[in-house]
DNA sequence: TTGATTGCAAACCATTTGCAGAAGC
DNA sequence: GCTTCTGCAAATGGTTTGCAATCAA
């Protein structure tokens, strides 16, 4: 019936027809999604369901490392990805039209152990942003 | 009278008590701070100003360049510290007891162009935070 | 059947705003 | 004196919570 983005069972958390429908939407997003963005996709769609559901949903999800949250600068806060099968990976912001491309390849491997060694922590992940400005909003300048 | 952190008048803006106090708060930090920490601080210290006050000279400050917004995942509310004079650096965070480090060392200078040319966009800035654990919350655990 | 999940409404917290008075230049 | 800035109190917006009903297992 749901494509299986998720498995709910496998996580020990009961598979509603709520949270299939919430990861369906995140899952076919193209950039990271707010609660209130998820939401009004739902309603959108005819789905009916609450706010709240939408934010507990998204902080289940999370505690099961099945989201990703993504705090940006501007007015992009709080926002959710899937992780699933997908590696790491960091965002490339445009300051003008605030499209969020998700870049792949990181380079941070050995600072990452640089530093943890320098300050004494076990580090267990880090948040990467670039922010700048697209060649088309560059070009509107 | 006060330690001249920030050139109010330079920068368009009067030089009021309020703003002193506030500005030397923050300097004085060795973390980023939030409004209700700034505001806390003066309370201590015996300086009556309102939270408000602090909220709109945050704002103002942060337009002029003159402080920076640190927005880390672990907590809703938002960050600041002084921009002026010390170079881009990041920040390390203890997801158990919150301290905050920062770090001087960027490593991100040619990992920037590949991206900007490979992505055609124009970067102006990034942020790099790395979250793990202290020595001592480690060992707590 | 039973514990997990949801809907609803109320609560909460960080932040913002309107307005009148105070202060800087 | 004119304009900016501040204090106060009320409003806002995003997020969280208590509780009773509902649903998955």
């Amino acid at each position: 019936m749901y494509h299986d983005h998720v498995p709910f069972k496998a996580k020990g958390l009961k598979a509603t027809k709520q949270r299939h429908e919430i990861v369906e939407i995140i899952a076919h997003a193209d950039y990271p999604l707010s609660a209130e963005e998820i939401y009004l996709e739902l309603v959108k769609r005819g789905i009916s369901l609450n706010l709240s559901t939408v934010y507990r949903t998204i902080e289940t999800l999370v505690a099961k490392q099945v989201l990703g949250k993504v705090n940006l600068d501007n007015e992009l806060k709080n926002r959710f990805e899937l992780i699933n099968q997908e590696q790491h990976h960091h965002h490339l912001i445009c300051l003008s039209c605030n499209q969020i491309i998700a870049i792949e390849h990181c380079p941070l491997k050995s600072y990452e152990n640089q530093i943890a060694n320098k300050h004494h922590f076990t580090i267990t992940n880090h948040k990467l942003d670039l922010y700048g400005y697209c060649e088309k909003c560059e070009a509107k300048v």
